[in-house]
DNA sequence: TACGGTGACTAAACCGGTTCAGAGACGACG
DNA sequence: CGTCGTCTCTGAACCGGTTTAGTCACCGTA
């Protein structure tokens, strides 16, 4: 026994066999309370900790949890969300005793091979999945490889429990924030209509404004990234009327959008106004500091992880909600410029 | 033969013993030519791939490689840094069939048995360190745990590979950037002393303004975040010679920096000269735009990955360097404001 | 007293690879 | 022809757990 204890010592020095061992570290019946206590007192003695590949393998479990990004890498760099989600998830695994696998697949890489490599390999137990887009494909590939999972955002799909946030609740909040300050040409840069969430984002939007009887927004698609942010931007302001108020996807685009508006000679909040979403860091530092939702991306991955552990423990599938996201007002938003109060 | 081949199945079906295939797929010497071929043929027909667990049990390996990133979560969110340089690290190992194993360690949790709880469970064949300290404690643990690692940035210890990027050659730069606008009150934002990059960049700035003959740089210790940032620009500010020009530690630190200058009704780059570091995203959508450093951290966290590979395939350990941070000159830097040129 | 049932425990198989000692065939050489 | 060495290959042990079939002692019951 010169390295780490292994069961079988744990069993020699407890005077029991092997077996015997497992069964009491894994609380399971059969075992004389008495000799439950031996062997528990024998390991922790030796300071015996099981090991992950022995269990593995016969287990046939990885008891780590994945988390696929399908972004390319430069789109997750710009992006604030996943720092802290990460952050979030890994605090609930690591008590768990599991691990984060990560995978950034850049749109190059084909997905689905890499989730069945996932499951082939045996690396994960399960996944969390985020960007759901309608109709996701990756679901029925998940049924079929069946592979646990938990998506971010709702599906509609019973077979994979969703944890959500009410980020609808929160672009209603930013349009009534608006409406209330008089603006009534508000703009949209959405993320890609084919994720789940730019839609339903987009289509809260809609419906809050045409509830107020005022024309419905200006939408225009990017793929996230600051940069399309900024040319959405650029082709908001060439437009016949361009908007007094813009909401942007995420904090970063914001950011990019605030950087052109000013460009243009546009003060915000005096000239035009901007919203962000998130809430990270970066919106309390921005010129004006904005005006943006909060998403808690830490406390998400904190609790997709724990819906990941409870259907791995083979607890029923129930949805998750965390909630509406709060909207934060800071400094970039304002009263609708003199002149366009009223125009419809 | 129900679920996935094993080595047992292409073994009869090429109708040698399991020790062979074993031998003929990790290309070792002993078996003919003919039988390779044969087996290797077989072992694709079948589809086969090996179990890593079942691998990692014989060979006490985990195939997977750590990250451990001792920070609190809110500054890991804050920085850009490690998105962009996980997004390359990961991108390097999915191709030597490695994982990436993500800690994110709280200021509470304990870094070293943290680390012992790594290797003693065999999480991770080695890891990668970055935040070095002088004397960093961190190496004669890796050193007692017999760890592989490579650490972010030199560290002088020839037992463990560095892989470096001349960031003081960045700042020198920044620093005959704003020498040649004519700053001679210049200020740093700097992170933690007990870093060793933030040591050494205050070290570099200071010797260039020296040569030149100008008084040595206010340097402020912050956290490298963003809200410490604020604070230290503040204090710079209330000082009886502010300066004319701050380079910060961080891009996010800088775009809280200009934040309060600017509630100071300082104008950037016109009332003071701002220079941010590592030439993240959020770089070029402040403003004004950043002139940052860059450092490139996707290249970096690649060539981390494939030093810490290398070193696992038993190759000696050698340093690695990825040549001099560029500087990047945008908007935020300009001419020393009137009254101040000659100022000594 | 014989029998069946139950609870505590053991022994061995098993998961899927790697590794090592040794067997067998074959050619070269003295 | 005998012997040695080399090459190819086999069989079994091994890594460290889990799981299952089965043993054994002991109890209550007929």
């Amino acid at each position: 026994m010169a390295g780490k204890p292994t069961i079988a010592d744990v069993a020699q020095a407890a005077g029991v066999s092997k077996g015997l061992v497992s069964f009491a570290l894994n609380d399971r019946p059969g075992v004389a309370p008495a000799t439950r206590r031996r062997i528990l007192d024998v390991a922790q003695e030796l300071g015996f900790r099981p090991s992950v590949q022995g269990r593995s393998l016969s287990t046939r479990l990885a008891y780590s949890v994945g988390l696929v990004i399908a972004r390319d890498a430069d789109l997750v760099a710009a992006d604030p969300f996943y720092p802290p989600f990460i952050a979030g998830a890994e605090s609930v695994l690591v008590d768990a005793g599991r691990t984060l696998t990560l995978s950034v697949l850049g749109r190059e890489r084909d997905e689905a091979a890499h989730y069945r490599a996932l499951v082939a390999d045996r690396r994960v137990d399960g996944v969390i999945i985020g960007d759901i887009r309608p109709d996701d494909s990756r679901l029925d590939l998940l049924a079929e490889l069946e592979l646990p999972a938990v998506t971010l955002g709702s599906t509609g799909d019973a077979r994979f429990p969703a944890v959500t946030i009410d980020d609808a609740a929160g672009v209603v909040a930013t349009a009534r924030h608006l409406l209330d300050l008089g603006h009534r040409r508000i703009a949209m840069v959405a993320g890609p209509r084919e994720l789940v969430h730019g839609a339903r984002r987009a289509d809260a939007l809609r419906r809050v404004l045409t509830e107020a009887g005022v024309g419905g927004p200006t939408v225009v698609e990017t793929d996230f990234s600051p940069l399309a942010a900024a040319r959405a931007t650029e082709a908001l302001l060439a437009a016949a009327d361009p908007p007094t108020a813009i909401v942007y996807g995420n904090d970063v685009a914001a950011a990019a959008g605030i950087s052109v508006l000013r460009e243009h000679g546009l003060d915000v909040p005096r000239g035009i106004s901007v919203c962000g979403f998130d809430d990270s860091e970066i919106a309390r530092w921005t010129v004006p500091a904005l005006t943006t939702v909060s998403t808690d991306p830490g406390r998400w991955g904190a609790a997709a992880a724990r819906a990941l552990l409870d259907l791995l423990a083979g607890q029923p599938a129930t949805d998750q909600d965390l909630g509406p996201a709060r909207l934060v007002v800071r400094r970039s938003t304002g009263p609708v410029p003199a002149g366009h109060e009223t125009q419809e």
